[in-house]
DNA sequence: AAACGAATGTGCATGGTTTAACAAAAAAAG
DNA sequence: CTTTTTTTGTTAAACCATGCACATTCGTTT
């Protein structure tokens, strides 16, 4: 069952929350048959690039006709695991932190943040975005506890590391790594860097460097 | 003199901020050389790939020596404009944008964010991480006004699209959009997505199919 | 002065990703 | 019922990125 996935090229992996979400759209807004070249219009995905992706879990269309709405979409569902709800934690309610409680992932997605952290005593105690925080130094114990597989992480960049080498034994398969820092983790544990400083600047010298 | 760079591979345009942030580091810790394996250890990119990377931009090393710090600094200083800053704007005063704003890019970087837009008056008027916030409605004239080249777009999605449509002629060359709308804009502008919820969904999916 | 060691820059092989192009199939039109 | 139109799934080619491996060069040591 598992077996054809694990040939899923990385590059479509990447897309597929992207046509999981506006497959959900067309949906709610009662739209039936779609064509790679509309979702191609909407997603700015190059629609052999779609076609390409679907076909690698099998023959999803119909020549002629296009992709059933409904059909794809509860494909993909039982696809990107939506009956199953992954657990998250937080870890450093600052402003990001913060953007983050109050985003409310669940609506979307499979995900939910079920803690958070912070060294703050004033936030330790309070509820934000309906999520508990607790002080950072029970993490460990918690997150073992609550049985959460993926932290994301928005505490300032020179206690990242350190904490980072606490998630050892506590379970942790995923890190959202926020900060600048470039995370030491064991080989069992994945980051996913997303540097929003190096995001800006690279687009600022795309800008600058390749004019469209 | 920009002959070269449009020769660069993408993939390593994208990693020159992070270079030079870690060089920075480097520099200001009064490290004189180093090598591209020290780079690779603390950044995590390949010692090849780094060379390689470096290489495009000519020879910048040593054999048998590595590089030096201040040379490599100041060259990558030129490469990325360093010395001129870009000017951005954030449009969106919620969570997101509020971190940013409080986000010190400059001190790190060549951009920095002059003016905030939010539609909710009760944000309008005051200045948040020394940035003035004013009406989302007269974004168009003080883009203009201000030369601005960079949005930060961090608004709720149903607005997203028709606050592009209006970028038109504001003279802006650069969206960083945070939003999950897939921006159609003209050609002369240029999207960078950045979207949490997929990043979080792809991250999951990664440890489910993908485990290391 | 010669030998040694360190670390670059790059040729090459490999593998991943995108896209054009088209036969095949189904729907729609006549 | 036949023809035309639509749109898939896939073959093939081009493109891009990564990382090994090594000759080469420079600094250092003996």
């Amino acid at each position: 069952m598992d077996i054809d996935q694990t040939k899923i090229p990385q590059a479509t992996a990447k897309r597929l929350p992207l046509y999981y979400r506006y497959l959900k759209n067309l949906s709610a807004s009662g739209k039936q048959r779609v064509s790679s070249a509309e979702l191609s219009d909407a997603i700015k995905v190059d629609s052999a690039t779609i076609r390409r992706d679907f076909s690698y879990f099998g023959a999803l269309g119909k020549k002629g006709y296009g992709y059933n709405v409904h059909y794809l979409l509860s494909f993909f569902s039982k696809t990107l695991d939506q009956d199953e709800t992954t657990k998250v934690a937080l870890i450093g309610v600052g402003n990001l932190g913060t953007a983050f409680l109050h985003y409310n992932f669940i609506k979307n997605n499979n995900t939910k943040i079920e803690l958070a952290f912070d060294a703050d005593s004033e936030k330790v105690g309070q509820e934000i975005g309906g999520v508990p925080v607790y002080h950072i130094d029970e993490f460990q114990k918690r997150l073992k506890e609550n049985d959460v597989s993926v932290v994301i992480l928005t505490v300032p960049v020179h206690v990242a590391q350190s904490i980072a080498d606490q998630m050892d034994e506590t379970g942790i398969k995923g890190i959202l790594n926020f900060t600048p820092a470039r995370l030491t983790v064991p080989d069992h544990i994945r980051v996913h860097h997303i540097d929003l400083a190096v995001e800006l600047q690279a687009l600022v010298y795309f800008m600058k460097h390749y004019p469209v």
